[in-house]
DNA sequence: CGTCAAATTGACAAGGTTCAAGGACCGTGG
DNA sequence: CCACGGTCCTTGAACCTTGTCAATTTGACG
């Protein structure tokens, strides 16, 4: 609550920004700026309406938001969720429409993204996060063609580990879960009977945690390896 | 062969690419210029490794590619398909690791795609294909997520006929498919087996023709309806 | 004609869904 | 403080879709 003297408390949206670039003064202070007055929404509003003319970028500060398509008849896929720090309508082209719809999953808190042409890193740091994006919804295609429920939902709770991790939201491989079992059966394409019971087998095998609102993987590393998935890179280091 | 005085026959890569954006005389040339001697790749080239460094953007001439993620124990999901008119490897930021790796599914011809800078409207082009790609991957997400054995063939095959049609590489709701029912297979999350008899069920009913290397859709828009999907749209009319 | 990859078939097993019901855990209002 | 209502979690049993394994057929091509 007291912001430190030498490093005030940050927005885990900054974090977040700040661990994909190193951002420069005007980029921060853009940021603090825009992120002052956030603009707070109730769950299941909905941020973007697919086919809707994207106006302009919101950060996305606080709380849990998702792509989602809806089909005709009710079905429903969640096609990739949005943590804090993440770009929601971020697009380098003319006239963009949107190509999803995007709901608040919790209360959440968005803020106009700043104008990437007032730096350089800022501008660096908005093509990381969409690369980030990219990686995820490739990493998503994986998960839903070739692995099973119970591999779905532990890559799913790794990856949110990592994302999380990212934005200073993840201690000791465990953090704060806003799900229901019902949406994070909606992102993994089951049912939320299944994952009700693949949560209890690998409650079971010691492999996950998820009890109240707190999620922990007490061996990310050996998870990650069972899986066989191979890691996932955005950018050469320097 | 013989190209006509008024238009000369063009490559499917540019009338896809002008399908997207009206281009201009420089980007028209440009893309002339860079098609000329195409390099050719046989079936099984990796055009992309996962994780290497992307050195320049390429255009798809002829032949299809996949996107393709590997799994450590043999799985293999194709992430996306790339047709005659796509990018591979466009990317707008710096240091760009590839995401996933890329390999020809047939024989493929490819060039080094003229840089944007030479044409804003070539410029706007590459955006507008970026942004199918990414609806694609949507698609897909929702496709496997959502949609049983039955759906997934008949709604890539139309994704296909969509695609196929901006090249001109279709005629009456038909094209020619060079896939392997096992290709198809690594696409949609399914095995080789249960495809065959999928489409023998689509056969049968009349929604799906596919003998030889053709493959005809007698009534898409019936199709596309009973699959319940929003249309997809990218970017607004004017 | 022989060979090889691709397509096809059958029998069976496994994984996931459906439907239905009960239980736990809230926050709210009396 | 307790009763109430709602949402979420949990459980069981039957059912359906898809995968597995293994064998056979087809078709293209030298």
């Amino acid at each position: 609550m007291t912001p430190k003297a030498a490093h005030p408390i940050q927005s885990p949206a900054i974090t977040r920004l700040l661990a994909l670039v190193p951002l420069d003064d005007a980029a921060l202070d853009a940021l603090r700026l825009a992120t002052q007055p956030p603009r707070r929404l109730r769950a299941r509003y909905e941020l973007l309406a697919a086919g809707q003319q994207i106006r302009e970028a919101q950060l996305l500060l606080r709380g849990w938001a998702a792509r989602v398509c809806d089909l005709r008849d009710g079905r429903r896929q969640i096609l990739h969720l949005l943590l804090p720090g993440d770009l929601i309508g971020s697009c380098e082209h003319e006239r963009p429409l949107a190509a999803s719809s995007i709901i608040a999953l919790t209360e959440v808190e968005v803020c106009a993204a700043p104008d990437a042409a007032l730096s350089p890193t800022l501008r660096e740091a908005y093509a990381q996060s969409r690369a980030h994006e990219q990686a995820h919804l490739l990493a998503q295609i994986t998960r839903l063609g070739q692995m099973n429920a119970q591999e779905r939902i532990a890559d799913l709770a790794l990856e949110l580990l990592d994302r999380l991790s990212l934005a200073g939201l993840a201690t000791n491989n465990s953090y704060a879960m806003p799900l229901t079992q019902e949406t994070v059966a909606d992102a993994l394409g089951l049912t939320s009977v299944h994952v009700n019971r693949m949560l209890q087998v690998l409650r079971k095998d010691g492999e996950l945690i998820w009890s109240g609102r707190e999620l922990s993987l007490p061996n990310p590393e050996r998870l990650q390896q069972s899986m066989g998935r191979p890691a996932v890179r955005v950018s050469a280091s320097r």
